[in-house]
DNA sequence: CTCTGCATTGTGAACCATCACATCGAATCA
DNA sequence: TGATTCGATGTGATGGTTCACAATGCAGAG
């Protein structure tokens, strides 16, 4: 009925149970040579009938090895990044605390997670999109333990796995210049924010080569308010544009809504393009033309890469990057001039 | 440069630096009495020196206790659930693990899961609204650890947490008749899942009330694209409806698309009502009524549940019932009729 | 028939915090 | 003053795994 408080077998269970000494026990279990075929065979059976584990602590105690991972997020829109770095933290045999921090990221706050759980994981993956802490602050923070910052500066010198967001937005950007669209407006992401800055450097820089002017901006904080308040800003300058680069799929929903209260068609009136390719980007009205980012792969990257620097501590430090994909859906045609 | 590999304090390093016994180092670390004043507070400077804080593997060995958590979800949605879990837990002093499996739940894959984690926890959260797993094997499952089991189905006798589905749907579907409907349309979450099939009952069952007929429905998964596809297969139907109540705030997203394609206007000619008042609802075209569920106040209640049945095995085993609350926005309006 | 070599198995100590118990001295009471 | 109590501090063992090393037994070489 009440909780049957079932007792864990030790290694010393198996060698009373099988007749022989821990060592043994311990050496068949950890597949080592040098034990004869009839009394592995004979631990094994017994193993498997006690259902015998090792002692998560006592290993922990011993080798320095909790097979868990701790994921510190600053992120708003992280919820799209997670699900593959638990799948891959899995897969490689790693158990992951999660910690969800305030932005922005302060070596303070860092410190008191930390206190309370450095001790019992063997590496961290910061998902911080942010410039307030860099490789040596960390490096401190992290007391020597291992750490991979995903989403970070393209080009940081931080050991990272990123999206090339400079390319990402610069094919954004060209798709509206193909389409024949001269006046390209852009609500931005927040310009602390990496991704956001990186993006709308991008915008403005590409407009300039093709000579374009990159003045008709807002910049916003990913949130889908803010894209709404962001594109009522824009509107209020009572400026031609016949494109929009949003920084984010979720403010180009806001952005969306404001410019159809506005009377504007999508895309007759006003191309659109987002960024991120969330899931229900295909559902806007109208579906959104956007940057894929390949979330599966993010995972997979980050946790190769973190193991492996776990397990070698000589593993360089280097950025790994991604690449945005653009998908073209009905929020974006051709400009009729 | 590399990992300096810092080495932690122990009680007998303190206890060398300041020269007294381990254990009465150990006794101003955990407050106990019986300790000179003199002494204490020497020791205590030593501690803050040298930055001491108890081994948590060793501590765990010895105590059984690890101050870790683990949160097993199967939602699809679960993202706005998440956030507040974390955060009360490191609140309660817990840092907790997350683990994400498939849907359908089943004793397999649960139990691949705990053969690795479970050593090292000292309880489980479930977010799993769906009727595959009983108490009784959870609780074989989580062999004797407690387990609170989040969104399960309202009146279950599990420990658990949950929104008050029926009372939360009843609100929504009188909202509409409050407001002069006859011909009330729903697209439903899917029927396995408790949140699902509970909210469609309660459309089903407070339409027959009123004597109106529950027959224009269609059931999705939840998805933003069921949601598009269902509205079609309604309208397919050609039967005359004014309101539409849909399963969760995502759903109706891509209903009111497929309704805008078919050249219908919200709320003129169809209300649309959703549910759990995802932060986007508010930018929806137009903004969405939808039905709110307070996930600060179901954070909070899980962990504070899960913590105090870790504390004392003995805290009775009960359902604590949260409740939704109608937001009204603009998806809404009188029957004109 | 002894000695070396090797496969097999076992012993002891370490990791670090915890808990039960032992010791010591000083103060209290009869 | 001797017995008792109590505060302050220390010792020893425990938990389960890991690692270095010791011990045993048997084979083949000399």
């Amino acid at each position: 009925m009440a909780h049957p408080q079932i007792k864990q077998a030790t290694l010393r269970d198996i060698a009373d149970e099988v007749g022989v000494s821990y060592q043994t026990v311990w050496r068949v279990v950890n597949d080592h040579p040098n034990v004869a075929k009839a009394t592995r065979s004979r631990v094994q059976r017994a193993v498997e009938e006690l259902d015998y584990r090792p002692h998560r602590a006592a290993q922990m105690l011993t080798t320095g090895r909790s097979y868990i991972l701790q994921l510190v997020i600053f992120e708003y829109g992280h919820s799209d990044r997670l699900p593959a770095i638990l799948h891959w933290g899995r897969e490689y045999g790693y158990s992951i605390i999660v910690t969800e921090l305030e932005v922005p990221p302060t070596a303070a706050s860092v410190r008191s997670v930390l206190r309370e759980t450095s001790q019992m994981i063997d590496g961290l993956l910061f998902l911080m999109p942010y410039p307030h802490l860099n490789y040596d602050d960390l490096s401190d923070l992290c007391q020597g333990r291992p750490f991979v910052v995903v989403n970070t500066k393209l080009g940081s010198k931080m050991p990272s796995v990123v999206f090339d967001q400079w390319n990402g937005a610069r094919s954004a950007v060209s798709h509206l210049i193909d389409l024949g669209h001269r006046e390209i407006a852009e609500i931005s992401g927040p310009l602390d924010h990496f991704d956001g800055a990186m993006r709308h450097r991008a915008w403005e820089v590409f407009l300039g080569n093709n000579g374009l002017e990159p003045s008709l901006t807002a910049a916003g904080d990913f949130s889908v308010c803010s894209g709404y308040l962001c594109a009522g800003q824009i509107l209020a300058q009572k400026r031609p544009f016949t494109a929009l680069f949003v920084g984010n799929d979720t403010m180009a929903l806001g952005a969306l809504r404001a410019l159809h209260e506005a009377g504007l068609r999508i895309p007759q009136d006003v191309s659109v393009v987002g960024f991120d390719d969330i899931p229900i980007a295909a559902y806007f009205d109208p579906p959104l033309t956007t940057m894929r980012q390949d979330f599966e792969a993010l995972g997979r990257e980050s946790i190769e890469y973190l193991v492996s620097r776990i397990g070698n501590l000589d593993v360089p430090i280097q950025q790994r990057v991604l690449y945005p994909e653009l998908v073209i859906r009905k929020s974006t045609q051709q400009n009729p001039v």
